[in-house]
DNA sequence: TTAAAAATATGATAATTATCATATAAATTT
DNA sequence: AAATTTATATGATAATTATCATATTTTTAA
């Protein structure tokens, strides 16, 4: 069993206001797991008792439709927590989450946080603040939804996943999305998708190799963004 | 000036969980406004040192773009509170509040709900499971502007209007917006909404009188928003 | 009450985006 | 390595939605 100090979570997620001795206490009813690319962490409707430390990969968080197109609200990277809104309600998950790669995540039951709510203000106040950042940011993008062109978002998106994840030694955005995932992120149909790369690709602004995307003028990405 | 302890906010919001004692303190320190119609209580980018009890009235929160549209994220009515998120991050505003009808809000500020904060923990949780719905519902928003049409949108959003805010005598729709504000709602131009209403109205599913609209048949509203 | 302004309505048309078909490339399985 | 499956790419076309123009109605102001 890991100890939870020097974890990643820690250091980036409401969990820095804990304690040794809380610190502690959660490592010992922690349980970890070893997530594969594409495996679910939980899915819509299911209650989770408890929230998930993502210590290392990176999830999306979505919601299949009735026509069968997924749409991505957020991704959630190492060093975040996910499962705190369900938690927190005491509702079943509203998101399907799902591995964009291999992961490593931590579950912390229930009782546990419930626990720490009332010990640990600090706590309680980080977890507060995460979840407005996050209304804060979907709030934002229902609004580049309506008033953006599939074009915009897309450009935007490009940029988003340039600045968050960073690139590869090729240069190329280190998180790996299938166009379809990608169509998904922004909203729109996947062959459209394709073909808007596929302009980006011919004006230069990036390039594209196998799947993989090079941003190559991330400027004018962010001028169509607006 | 006015007790809470009768206040339709307290009854429907996270001041439920105020105790009298409480309740005095906020009497004594709160600012009672009068909002007219068509009037901001706050603006995007504002800084808001405290949050605001919407004791009659409805309002909305939108964001302008700029293309100068106004996309509208919530409606937000009497019994709810306005301002948590903004006040919590410690952030100015994300979005404008603009009153739809005249209103009557109070002002509590912000080091007052930190106190409640640090004594009241039902009260905590309370205004963390309220932005925790806001999240979930925002999140819902996200999907449906991305993977339904303009036309299942306007039924969805007519049938929400129907169920929260109920109907007059004459069996129009309590609240009254624009067919802009609508369209706003919705995430689409303001003609091609009003052509909508103008293909449901033919259709029999609502009935036109001047800017007022009636809901003849939920049941098919409801079936094409699905 | 009348005039002016604003909101609603509708037609014509253009732009955007989705869908279906099919080709090519890449990954996976046998 | 060849065969199969899956993902990416692109063309053709249809459907949706936005934009511009203009009429009509409603509201506001003079």
């Amino acid at each position: 069993m890991g100890k939870c100090e020097q974890c990643i979570v820690r250091e980036f997620s409401s969990l820095k206001a804990l304690n040794k001795e809380e610190l502690t206490r959660i490592a010992e009813c922690k349980t970890s797991y070893s997530i594969k690319k594409g495996e679910h962490i939980f899915e819509e409707g299911e209650s989770i008792n408890g929230i998930y430390c993502v210590k290392g990969g990176v999830c999306k968080l979505s919601k299949l439709s009735a026509n069968g197109k997924d749409q991505i609200v957020k991704l959630v990277k190492s060093g975040e927590l996910l499962g705190q809104r369900s938690m927190i309600s005491g509702e079943p998950a509203n998101l399907s989450a799902v591995a964009l790669e291999d992961m490593e995540v931590c579950f912390i039951p229930r009782s546990e946080v419930v626990d720490l709510f009332d010990k640990n203000n600090q706590f309680s106040m980080n977890l507060m603040k995460t979840i407005c950042g996050d209304l804060k940011e979907v709030s934002d993008h229902v609004v580049s939804m309506s008033q953006k062109t599939v074009k915009e978002r897309l450009a935007e998106t490009l940029v988003y996943l340039h600045e968050t994840f960073g690139k590869n030694e090729d240069g190329s955005l280190r998180i790996q999305l299938s166009r379809e995932e990608l169509a998904g992120m922004i909203g729109t149909a996947t062959e459209s998708c394709i073909r808007l790369l596929s302009d980006f690709n011919k004006l230069g602004f990036i390039e594209l190799a196998g799947k993989k995307i090079v941003v190559k003028d991330i400027g004018k990405l962010k001028r169509i963004a607006d």
